[in-house]
DNA sequence: TAGCCGTGGAA
DNA sequence: TTTCCAAGGCT
């Protein structure tokens, strides 16, 4: 087998590219802080999605020390909505880190970037070419999509030894060129020609070196190993309200989704199929809450909400506690208008916002 | 290392 | 309806 081209496929990438093929408000943009706050979001985000809360982001903390001086659930609500929240308590960590042990300037290398939280090879290759222009490409989804393809390589990606094989040849790829254009040429590239389902070819300037468009592989590559299961969780919220109307949420702070979150007293059970006549007599029912002293008023339609590696379905029953005592320090007792202030997994933003159908009780 | 962590859009 | 997956990182 002949060697694969490489100078070929950085001029073709080089002569291709054009930043206002796919704008950004980043793009061009040398600031550390916010390359690095717009890489974060992006992190397995579309930039659809991420874009307003990038722009929420910088009009709320137009630097690296607004950001680390400001409070977490503050920041956390901000996030709300977008998903995988671990990424929203390391931004905050990380600007801290910034202003407290780096006088409010970000390192300038990529060891120095990755050692961040939140910050790993992808990230960290980021920031240190397009802040820094340093010589580090970046190997992120696109990046294994398009080398896989052109490379005809059917080396699994989610390995290990996958990711140092990947590693390699993207550096081959980049050689001595400029890394920052490069690395911006490679994911636009990605984003726009070389995509999963319905790749470019026709137009595709690499198409005539291409190993998977040659042999009819371009739809089976890259190569992924095993495929996660789901599981089907059933939560159960009880949306308890006292004489004032106000409402009893707490936060999550268990090694499972939405830490840091929070949400209305849950039980969670083996089936979305239960009355609250079931639901008390279960031993996970809260012993502080008195059955006999609440009045259930509805139950919600189920709410599927779906994860990458879970399907949750999700009830809500409203009921009244008109003198609400003896309630756990962690839980909070607040006001409906209260409760936007909370960031609250989206099922449940889903439900205060369209409030559905209410079944039999 | 493998499993886990959210959400929304597209097909 | 289901599946895939999008500028990944942590444990």
């Amino acid at each position: 087998m002949e060697q694969v081209d490489w100078t070929y496929f950085r001029r073709g990438l080089t002569d291709w590219y054009r930043p206002d093929r796919r704008p950004m408000p980043w793009k061009g943009d040398r600031s550390p802080y916010r390359i690095w706050l717009s890489e974060i979001i992006l992190q397995q985000t579309r930039v659809a999605q991420g874009l307003p809360y990038f722009e929420r982001f910088v009009a709320a903390y137009p630097t690296v020390g607004d950001l680390a001086a400001a409070p977490d659930a503050e920041v956390m609500k901000l996030w709300e909505g977008l998903g995988y929240y671990s990424r929203a308590r390391n931004l905050l960590k990380a600007a801290r880190v910034v202003a407290n042990e780096h006088h409010g300037r970000f390192p300038d290398t990529y060891d120095g970037l990755l050692a961040l939280p939140g910050v790993g090879p992808y990230t960290a290759a980021a920031i240190a070419s397009f802040a820094f222009d340093r010589p580090v490409a970046v190997l992120d989804g696109n990046v294994f999509r398009i080398l896989a393809r052109y490379a005809g390589d059917a080396t699994p990606i989610d390995t290990g030894p996958g990711r140092k094989h990947f590693q390699q040849l993207v550096d081959a790829a980049l050689g001595t060129a400029p890394a920052a254009a490069f690395n911006q040429a490679i994911m636009d590239f990605g984003a726009l020609v070389c995509t999963p389902r319905a790749a470019d070819c026709p137009r595709c300037p690499l198409a005539d070196h291409c190993r998977a468009r040659a042999e009819g592989w371009v739809y089976e590559l890259p190569v992924k190993g095993k495929k996660a299961e789901r599981r089907d969780r059933y939560f159960h919220y009880l949306v308890v309200t006292d004489a004032a109307g106000r409402f009893l949420i707490h936060r999550r702070e268990d090694r499972d989704i939405w830490r840091q979150l929070y949400q209305f007293p849950l039980l969670e059970a083996g089936t979305l199929d239960l009355r609250p006549a079931a639901l008390m007599q279960r031993d996970d029912w809260p012993d502080w809450l008195p059955a006999e002293e609440l009045e259930f008023t509805g139950r919600s339609a189920p709410y599927a909400h779906q994860l990458t590696h879970q399907r949750i379905g999700t009830v809500f029953h409203t009921a009244h506690w008109p003198e609400m005592r003896d309630v756990p320090p962690a839980y909070l007792r607040i006001d409906r208008w209260e409760l936007e202030r909370y960031a609250l997994p989206r099922v449940i933003t889903r439900y205060l916002e369209t409030d559905r159908l209410t079944l039999d009780l």
